[in-house]
DNA sequence: CTCCCATGTTACGATCTCGTCGCACAACCA
DNA sequence: TGGTTGTGCGACGAGATCGTAACATGGGAG
């Protein structure tokens, strides 16, 4: 199911581990030598690393560092096995960085169990392909926005707005959250930038039925019903 | 799992049908009159409608064609509920537009069976919202391509082009397949367009280690270790 | 080796895009 | 009611975008 890679000088101690790692469906990679994590890390790309910190030369904790600073390997989930001997604090220092640690001697079982929590953690996002909002379409695989089956031309950025606003219809979102959303940042009370991309959005949605509301110092939201305000 | 709006006019019928699909985890909405289906389809957006025939004052029929014409329930699924007594006639008329249907009496488990199917047949796409490939990742649902975390300034046509290269990295894309990914069309064999923004792309990218290789009268493909050839 | 054709590359300009400005307008407060 | 503040809206222009044309290059067939 997915790819580990098993750090450890012992041989024993990976033997055992990969088996029970191909066991359950896993891949398994496997490097002695501390030093060689990284660019094995960077080569096979794996899910995890369960990462002896008794290494010859480099430590785990020094690998683990390493790991972090590269940006590709830094993604990537890290479980240490650290001995029983070993003090307190330094077992602290490590849950800091470590996604989880097991401490030697350890049941092939429980680190499978924390294998399997980590790896679940760890689970990809998904996230729906077309997205339907009232007679709208979202279609984030080809990037387009439809209704009815006819594409609306939109820009990028357009696109990126009504994403954001069409992600929860009818709440309200504010102008800081839009403007990180869209632009990527959050401290631009005073332009009327985005004033200006959501008349944009109006004029081109407007004719289609849908609506984008306003609420003063609050924000704005999209609808595809407009509610009919009664008037006495 | 899903959301079923269930519509009878048999409180019995309503009960048992419902009884059935809460056991399989479904969320039921009933209603029991045929006026009340569109606007409650409308507010509650099921995922399918299991609808009678017979019912006081607009039959199935009439509902299923109110269903169909409004855009906002144009796609659900319909799975109507007929009676035996009932000419072929109807019943071939009714597999022009409902997507399945059952002959009273049923047996509950087959129309779960039917449920199940028409569900399955529906069932959305699910995409990764963040998908990595090599030190690239492209995020879905901003929008983005970034290495190392940093984003790359892509315009939407060339994402859109990177994006259907990435889909299969190592696999070749034909032209036809990629003028219809990014443009929509598959026939413009002699425009420069498509060669234009590989070239752009390249320019972008190859500053970062990703390749977007040729393969003569073949198509592109992106790879992003870069295989060293070996010359004489 | 030579020619042909698919692709690479550059340059260009029409069009699009989008942030800003300035003013209009509407909501809210006193 | 009048003032204040937040938003709507049209216009503008710098820069981005993208398709096309024209020429360069290079692989492969004969």
């Amino acid at each position: 199911m997915s790819k580990i890679l098993v750090v450890d000088d012992e041989k024993d101690i990976v033997d055992l581990v990969s088996l029970h790692l191909q066991r359950e469906g896993h891949e398994v990679v496997s490097v002695g030598n501390g030093l060689a994590v990284v660019p094995e890390a960077i080569r096979s790309s794996p899910d995890l690393i369960v990462l002896d910190i008794m290494l010859p030369g480099i430590d785990g904790v020094q690998v683990h560092r390493r790991l972090r600073a590269d940006s590709r390997t830094r993604h990537i989930p890290v479980i240490m096995l650290t001995a029983r001997s070993q003090t307190n604090d330094r077992i602290a220092g490590l849950e800091g960085g470590a996604d989880d640690y097991l401490t030697k001697p350890f049941s092939p079982r429980e680190l499978m169990l924390r294998i399997g929590a980590v790896l679940r953690r760890s689970q990809k996002v998904v996230m729906l392909a077309e997205q339907r909002i009232g007679d709208f379409m979202l279609d984030r695989k080809n990037m387009s926005l439809s209704i009815n089956g006819q594409q609306i031309d939109l820009t990028i950025t357009e696109l990126k707005l009504i994403t954001t606003l069409m992600a929860n219809p009818d709440v309200i979102h504010s102008r800081g959250e839009l403007l990180n959303a869209v632009w990527g940042y959050a401290d631009d009370t005073q332009s009327r930038t985005l004033d200006t991309h959501i008349k944009r959005l109006r004029d081109k949605l407007g004719t289609y039925g849908a609506h984008v509301g306003t609420l003063r110092r609050q924000g704005y939201f999209f609808q595809t019903q407009v509610e009919q305000k009664v008037k006495a």
